[in-house]
DNA sequence: TCAATAGTGTCTATAAGACACTATGCC
DNA sequence: GGCATAGTGTCTTATAGACACTATTGA
């Protein structure tokens, strides 16, 4: 008996103003039937490291290319795999929702259906590591379709959080970050109101995340 | 061929005011001969889990005893190891000199000697986390035996830090990190000057870090 | 009393938070 | 003009850093 290796992929959104998570029914033994994380084996031939394979399942199970991905741990034990002694190198991503295909199920962070494995416990532990990074860093931009407002990225991150932002201070935080590039002319409408601002990332910030020093 | 998976400790302490790692001359192939880390397979009936077998092997090979331990990440790919496509959770451990066995010998991270697999490339990865990682946590507390100094300990997060701290804002933030005990009327003396108040950590901070929210 | 290190009080600079304000667009 | 949202100026408060000071010990 061999130790199983799998990579698992936790893809976070935004939808209804409340984090998501994107899940899929799994169809084969163990757990047929059981909503999951996507996750597989690493390929040897086709997995140049650890990463790939996330960005392959990622690809492959959900439709979703090459978005800011990163590891968040190790999972491993005798007990968590019926098959055996396993161990799994969970990655996280967050995307805007409509980057999402149809080929994975939402279900809100807060509020999980059964799961296979031990993918509930490995939610709810990036769930709070993301809600907790958000308050130090720009985390939460990747949950933004681009271009997007800086009132849009402000709910967004009012979201993640859970409590409100002062906009002013919150304004001249991105601002120090440096990671917006406003574009000249365009707006957008939300009402029949000022029109806001329309941004985009800064090229150099598009796969990175920047990291405040004093926190959101 | 199957995946290789193992777990490799970075085991860091203090000696001469620098940062050394704790490595050991392999003996088998591949790489006979050559300074590695303590690492080594995962042994499904011993290890209930990856963190675990990090112990195991620190226990085994260092001769070092359920030190804080904290996993790092994972190194994986199929050109690390000759042998074929190999994943390892590195682990990375601080410890006072003195706790150390004669079974490893240390070198200091800025000056490592030929290493084995991608070892050299894990310890700079580690080095930098934990240089950056003492800035805002009480991370090096545990380069310093217990009962220890707040001047012992001072000179231990200058020398990991690598600038001059301030002795009375330094003092200030350990204090309101509350982590110290004093150890009422034990002082201990360096040369013929003023004593200095002795401390252990608190013991609910035995083996939980400490995060500042604005830095050392 | 001197030298050396231990330990403290307090001023200053900076950054975060609170809040009132102005600006724009559509009715 | 009125209202709703976009966006700004500035006061207050908390915290980090600088620095000068006092305290204790052995010689």
């Amino acid at each position: 008996m061999t130790t199983i290796l799998t990579v698992d992929a936790v893809l976070l959104t935004l939808k209804d103003n409340r984090l998501h998570v994107a899940l899929f029914q799994r169809e084969a033994a163990p757990y047929p039937n059981v909503w999951a994380l996507p996750g597989g084996y690493v390929h040897e031939q086709e997995d140049s490291n650890a990463q790939a394979a996330a960005l392959r399942v990622l690809r492959d199970k959900a439709g979703v290319d090459a978005p800011y991905l990163e590891e968040f741990g190790t999972f491993s034990g005798r007990t968590r795999d019926p098959r055996g002694w396993a161990l799994t190198v969970v990655y996280y991503a967050l995307v805007p929702e409509r980057s999402l295909s149809d080929k994975v199920t939402l279900f809100p962070v807060d509020d999980l259906p059964e799961l296979a494995f031990d993918h509930a416990a490995i939610i709810d532990a990036v769930a709070a590591r993301v809600r907790s990074k958000a308050g130090y860093s720009s985390l939460p931009v990747f949950l933004c379709a681009e271009p997007f407002t800086i009132p849009e990225l402000h709910a967004t991150y009012e979201a993640v959080i859970g409590e409100p932002q002062n906009m002013a201070n919150f304004r001249r935080k991105l601002d120090d970050l440096q990671i917006l590039e406003e574009l000249p002319g365009q707006l957008r409408a939300t009402g029949r109101n000022r029109k806001a601002q329309l941004y985009k990332l800064v090229a150099a910030f598009k796969r990175q995340l920047s990291i405040r020093e004093r926190g959101f």
